[in-house]
DNA sequence: CATGAATGAGACTTCATTCAT
DNA sequence: CATGAATGAAGTCTCATTCAT
């Protein structure tokens, strides 16, 4: 009778994981009861439970079906054998589209990285460290080839970067007056060569 | 005999909000419960009761005690009369030292912004507006006199600098490898002259 | 299948006020627990929860309830056009059958009098200045008339009558010795003619 | 040093029991905070225990005293050999009396009922039973005597007795329109003759 | 798939009471 | 006598979760 019962039930794990997103975002995890979640959905708390084993669970798929879909875009960049500066410029740009598409996942990641400490979480932990490897091996190759400043700290000038993109997300409403493809030409040209205009 | 009733007083209020600051920071003040600022500060947790009204009431006066001491700096900048980019300067330099002085209660502030919604915390937008105003004001001036780049979008540029900033509060230590002036001069470096070495 | 799942509802509902009036009655508001009620109920503290908001506002149903059935009974009364003699033993009558019906709320309404100040109970308040206006009306209609004595202060009479009645709520048990029309009859008897034999 | 210390401290007893008995009377004991207590006292809580044991104890005080007052003035009427007619009408007499100069407490009194059944609290049990005794041992001689109605529950024309006297106490405010004795007058005149004109 | 009622653990908070000063 | 700080028990209420229908 049905035609796709699988996909048809994934269609609704979705729309509730996309509703819980943007409750998690706005109120933080902690902070959201699982009847507002299931309010926002038009359904009763209880109800809930026959999608997701607990409210937990939820979280984790947001969290980690975001980070996968984040990790299939940065490793296409790094294996693209691109020079440092490209591979910056790469990251920046997939970034930004990271937070266009999965906005409200990236806000709750900001929000709640204290989770890495936990088991169920770890993964958030690996992924923290293969970001790190990723973008402060790139500006280290930056320097070592001449096309980023030597006389930054780098631990500081990965956090400079890193952040600056990050918590974009806060912020960051599709739809606003520059999409995210335009955003990240601005933020790359500010990261890149600065806002002043003598440079010393 | 007791020196000062009054200052002693204050000073265990003091005591126990900076605990309390340090746990709502480290989970987060809805993760926090009451007890677990108790046990950090060696009481139970109806005894802090005595001292307080709420756990909000604590977090209210974390908050407006950090606000407060920011704004009586930020002031004494925005009055000394600099131009542009020297008071860019030294907004950034502000803003560490605070960052230093007020670690916990910048990271509170920045990861539970959305309570700038409840009346109680009306002051949070308030803080927000003055800011906004204070930055991009300094942003427009000195794209006005030319001392900033005058082809970048400033609410971007001024939400670039904000975040850049005060995301630092997240990962800061005091008495890591660098104190509050080495990083703000650093910040400063990158975000006025860019990471890149070749300007176009 | 299901028969009435609006009145299933609502059954459930009074069951529980029933039971929470019963034990507010007997051991007063302030001294009764939730859990007394609940285990009165035979369920368990947080589940009253899920029926009302708090034990306030169980309070306020059962005192809110029993006022409206009380005032449609008066003013059935008030609107018959009766004399002031037979006003003054429909209303006792009234009473009365209110009493009998609606036990507990009686006694807790005597009994939590101060709660007219607060806003939430301002309709007690209310309530207490139509009573007043009824009952002092029919008595100053019948001192007009000339069917009672006119010698008597008509605020300490008004008092008397009411006290008198009311106060029954706190010693009446239904299933005594006497039904609820008995005891009228006998305290309109008393109250009109007086106890002694011999009349001055 | 000090003349009276015992009578000194004994004054500011009676001080302290008089503010409770006020606020106990106000807002029921249940919901009295001792610190609301000491506020009113003008001292902090604690302090109320170098006087007394607790805050029972305070409720016992006012109490038993109430009572050891009451049965000196009704033991002198019952031991005054008067028939029963001058007999009820002292007792109603000496009840506003005692209403006068213990309202607080008679107030208490009336509220707290349920207390009879504590162990500490027996004498109130002992109180009611002599009273009951008292009054409807009064009412029977003169029902035997013909000064009062042989026609009457004597059960039901105690309880009227009884609770007409006594809930004046939930009223009455000693400076009013009348004083005690033109109050009593007025009630044992409708208690007596009732308030109808025409007797049957 | 969803509902409605309930569970049970745990949260925040209150408050009578204690006690060193 | 009084204060100020703390205790510890208990109370109201919240909320994730379960389950029969």
């Amino acid at each position: 009778m049905t035609s796709q019962p699988r996909t048809a039930a994934a269609t609704r794990r979705d729309e509730l994981l996309a509703t819980a997103a943007q409750v998690f975002a706005r109120q933080g995890y902690d902070a959201t009861t699982v009847r507002e979640i299931a309010d926002a959905a038009g359904i009763l708390a209880g109800s809930l439970y026959y999608h997701f084993d607990s409210k937990e669970s939820m979280l984790d798929e947001i969290l980690s079906g975001f980070l996968n879909e984040l990790w299939t875009g940065y490793d296409a960049v790094l294996a693209a054998g691109l020079g440092p500066r490209e591979t910056l410029e790469a990251l920046v740009v997939e970034s930004f589209r990271e937070i266009d598409r999965h906005r409200d996942a990236v806000a709750i990641y900001q929000r709640e990285r204290h989770l890495a400490g936990q088991p169920r979480f770890g993964y958030l932990t690996d992924s923290m460290n293969r970001f790190e490897a990723a973008w402060q091996g790139t500006l280290e190759r930056g320097v070592a080839e001449g096309a980023f400043r030597a006389d930054l700290d780098l631990r500081l000038a990965y956090r400079f970067v890193r952040d600056t993109v990050w918590v974009a997300a806060s912020w960051y409403r599709p739809g606003g007056r520059h999409d995210a493809g335009e955003i990240a030409r601005q933020y790359l040209s500010m990261l890149l060569d600065g806002i002043s205009t003598t440079h010393q």
